[in-house]
DNA sequence: AATGCGGGGTA
DNA sequence: TACCCAGCATT
């Protein structure tokens, strides 16, 4: 029977179980025993500590934390103090457009809402530098509210018990109303915290300790997959490298030889400098037997270029040339008329690695 | 939907 | 090295 009642907790209880016994003790929490007996931790200290760890590791908060609290006690401190001094106190954290929107929330909340922070997601959601996550955080943890917390470490969670095939960002929807479904009533809160605790400490980005997991039972994934797998990301398929050189001439009357490209395909239309083609090969970009016409071609560097689906490196050669030397199907344009030209960016960048003045006069 | 934004930890 | 971290604002 008492196996069997185990079996029948459900997925909250189970996890808030396994909270009671495994949580971390932070500086910005209220132990389970006392949110057990209704207690709620300062907002302020809720909102400060949630702020801090945008991105950030618990390990690197902790020592900010404290010294934030001892400088400014109150958000009404914090919001009286200078802003100079409260991005010196933020000084290696990282992400100080925190710190200054920090700040603005703190002047909001004493100006606006009497030092008081609103005390449901809407109301936090529109403060300075509380986006979907904090304010569901800060309406779950401050405040007691039943908000669907959804983080880094819950997405892992979430996507491995539910074996989410759906890439991110775009399962994010999706996941909200799976935490939104999972979240309790009682101690919201703690739930939320179990959630990420669980995502830092079991349920983590590779070798997740499953045989320890208060999910074990219940997780897709680990019955019918690999756990790290999940979550499914986005397809960013890597770059390919493409080489290539680029053959940067100018004559006598400081022109530059300028050709077009063909109407189809990549950059149709556009102007060029003549070069190789843009191949995956490593030698594409020592084929100085490409160049458009004999000149003591000089390499003068290299230039990178993200187009959609390629990198392109090209090596810059650059040739001072008589005057009337031509090759097929170009032209001599004049220095001065060069941002006229319908060159796309990757060719004006070859040019300026040539001539580093070309598009500053004129 | 994609980017830029710091700095540090981990495998 | 590559990825990830209690994300947000901007475009």
């Amino acid at each position: 029977m008492m196996r069997n009642t185990l079996i029948a907790m459900d997925a909250a209880d189970r996890l808030l179980n396994w909270y009671d016994r495994h949580h971390r003790e932070l500086p910005w929490r209220v132990s389970p025993p006392m949110a057990r007996n209704g207690a709620t931790p300062d907002p302020y200290h809720v909102w400060l500590s949630e702020v801090m760890l945008q991105q950030t590791t618990v390990q690197a908060v902790k020592a900010y934390f404290e010294k934030f609290l001892t400088l400014w006690p109150t958000v009404e401190d914090l919001a009286a103090a200078e802003t100079e001094d409260v991005m010196k106190a933020w000084a290696g954290l990282g992400y100080y457009a925190r710190a200054r929107n920090l700040k603005k929330c703190a002047e909001a909340v004493a100006r606006d809402h009497g030092g008081r922070f609103p005390d449901r997601e809407e109301g936090l959601r529109a403060l300075p530098g509380i986006g979907d996550y904090t304010a569901a955080a800060l309406a779950a943890i401050a405040f007691n509210r039943r908000s669907a917390v959804l983080d880094g470490n819950v997405e892992r969670v979430i996507s491995r018990l539910f074996a989410i095939e759906t890439p991110l960002p775009a399962a994010k929807p999706e996941m909200r109303a799976l935490v939104s479904d999972l979240t309790p009533a009682d101690r919201p809160g703690d739930f939320a915290q179990a959630m990420m605790d669980l995502g830092a400490t079991i349920c983590t980005p590779k070798r997740p300790a499953c045989s320890l997991c208060p999910f074990r039972a219940n997780c897709l994934a680990l019955a019918t997959a690999d756990p790290e797998t999940f979550p499914r990301k986005g397809v960013k398929r890597e770059k390919p490298l493409r080489r290539g050189a680029a053959f940067v001439a100018i004559d006598s009357s400081n022109a530059v030889y300028l050709q077009k490209r063909a109407e189809t395909g990549l950059l149709g239309g556009m102007t060029e400098v003549p070069g190789t083609d843009w191949t995956a090969r490593r030698d594409g970009e020592t084929s100085i037997e490409a160049q458009p016409f004999a000149a003591p071609w000089e390499p003068c560097g290299a230039i990178t270029h993200i187009f959609t689906h390629f990198e392109l490196r090209l090596s810059v050669y650059r040739a001072n040339v008589a005057h009337a030397v031509t090759a097929a199907n170009g032209w001599w344009e004049p220095m001065a008329s060069l941002k006229a030209q319908a060159l796309p960016t990757v060719m004006k960048k070859a040019i300026a690695q040539a001539i580093p003045h070309a598009f500053k006069t004129g």
